[in-house]
DNA sequence: TTGCACTTACGAAAGTCTTCGTATATATTT
DNA sequence: AAATATATACGAAGACTTTCGTAAGTGCAA
């Protein structure tokens, strides 16, 4: 396949987390991680994994018995491509909205708002 | 069935912008206005609807002919519900990720920013 | 009143996603 | 070497989503 707009289903989003955090893993890896949070087949796991490799969202070792996996982008261009698509079908494309939102309702460090303040006043400088 | 917690689904959410914008509108009216944007017979429209109701989705008035249908929930606790769940799928539960992202690659006006530097400072009050 | 337009209801096809069982091949252990 | 464990491949069931065709009822117009 070797698509490069595609977007990771629920469950793909969930072994890529995987893949970012613990870099190249082969499927026994995932799947134990996996199996912390929820109860999930290791069948099921090589399944969807193996799909994934055919929609090109991850990159696979074959050259021994046990295939390794890793994501084949990056964490952030996968979220900047999510964020977008979210952003457009629940907010109609209102950056502001979302962003007011997310600090309202979730709990944020003043650390980290300290640290997004801080973004805002550069991108504002830029602006000017 | 009338649960709580259903997430809309992609068609779902579009059709609830528009009840959402324009009020309780009929099929034949929201239909046309899904229209504007890309090609979708009545029927298919009819029957999203439908199953929005037994979702509960929203609520309908079949006292006359033509039904009337309206969004059962406020688009900002929609929207909530949804960036909570997108928030832990997509960013293990960042929101200053998301919201540094979302600053980022979007475009947003000074006078938008202005708005959230001054939300942020007041969350900071909050916090002290 | 006969026919045309519009509406809802229903069913079903086609596509996708998640899940797992089974078959088969390759190591490892006894 | 035989038995056990581990790996991949494959197929298929079941659920959900989107899509539309068709049937049947209701109202309006000629």
């Amino acid at each position: 396949m070797e698509m490069d707009k595609v977007r990771p289903t629920e469950s793909e989003l969930e072994i890529l987390q995987v893949l970012w955090d613990k870099g190249p893993s082969s499927v026994r890896e995932v799947n134990d991680i996996l199996n912390e949070s929820r109860d999930i087949g290791y069948t099921t796991t090589l399944k969807i994994m193996q799909i994934m490799s055919d929609k090109g969202l991850v990159d696979r070792d074959t050259s021994r018995r046990t295939h390794i996996y890793q994501a084949s982008r990056h964490q952030s261009d996968t979220q900047s491509f999510l964020l977008g698509e979210f952003l457009r079908s629940a907010y109609k494309g209102s950056a502001k909205k979302l962003v007011l939102q997310a600090l309202g309702n979730h709990k944020t460090t003043k650390a980290e708002l300290h640290e997004i303040k801080a973004l805002i006043e550069q991108l504002e400088k830029e602006k000017s």
